[in-house]
DNA sequence: TTCAATCGTTCAAAAATTTAAACAAAGAAA
DNA sequence: TTTCTTTGTTTAAATTTTTGAACGATTGAA
């Protein structure tokens, strides 16, 4: 399989990655999940609400989004869902691998 | 003004490059315009049809997306236009800043 | 048990994105 | 000049994404 092929494989495993982080609302959410106080116990998905000004439902779909692309994670405390930063960082890590290869790939190919 | 918050604007300043990069159909044409015989030339828009089987509208709204994500640039000859990688990796290497200081806010915060 | 809180889901509406048909402009070729 | 090729744009349709209202399920507390 020529390298061409492999990165085209490696883009689309990303797509989900890539869109998820391109919207801002994600984003939002992405940063205050961040927050010192809060990286490490999570957020509830009625505290993103009123981070974000969004719905519950709108609220919902976006944690959805993003826990598919296995950028947060959550765990259940009774009723209570506290979304938190995924530990692994390995989506990171793919697409700063893809990065890194279309670089390369773009290098060689202006040789030839 | 905040780690956090600088790391917001750059998550803002990214979102056209992450959603340009997000859809298959506009990878399949940076693919395209990374094989070796055409990264110098460059690709027309009658070519790109070719290679992605959309109409011309189509091809040329993504590449209006493309370029204004300073992902594509193009030289015109006479009627016909090349669109080719853009030369500079500006955008590739402010989503690398960023991934790395993802991470890097991530991994200090944790430690808070 | 009953009530309240938290959450996800369904389904339809709203909004945004993507596409195609038709049109117009600019340069090359006859 | 006239014709052909290449391209971008506009407008409306199609599609996808996002959102809100209403509903149901689960758990803890009274």
């Amino acid at each position: 399989m020529s390298e061409l092929t492999k990165l085209k494989h490696e883009f689309a495993n990303s797509s989900g990655f890539l869109i998820a982080l391109g919207d801002q609302k994600r984003q939002n959410i992405i940063i205050a999940l961040m927050e010192p106080k809060i990286i490490l116990r999570g957020l509830q998905v009625t505290d993103l609400i009123d981070v974000t000004g969004l719905s519950r439902p709108a609220v919902s779909h976006h944690l959805k989004i993003l826990k598919d692309a296995s950028i947060v994670d959550y765990r259940r405390e009774g009723t209570k869902n506290f979304y938190y930063l995924s530990h692994k960082n390995t989506e990171l890590n793919k697409l700063r691998a893809l990065l890194d290869h279309t670089a390369e790939v773009i290098k060689c190919n202006r040789e030839i």
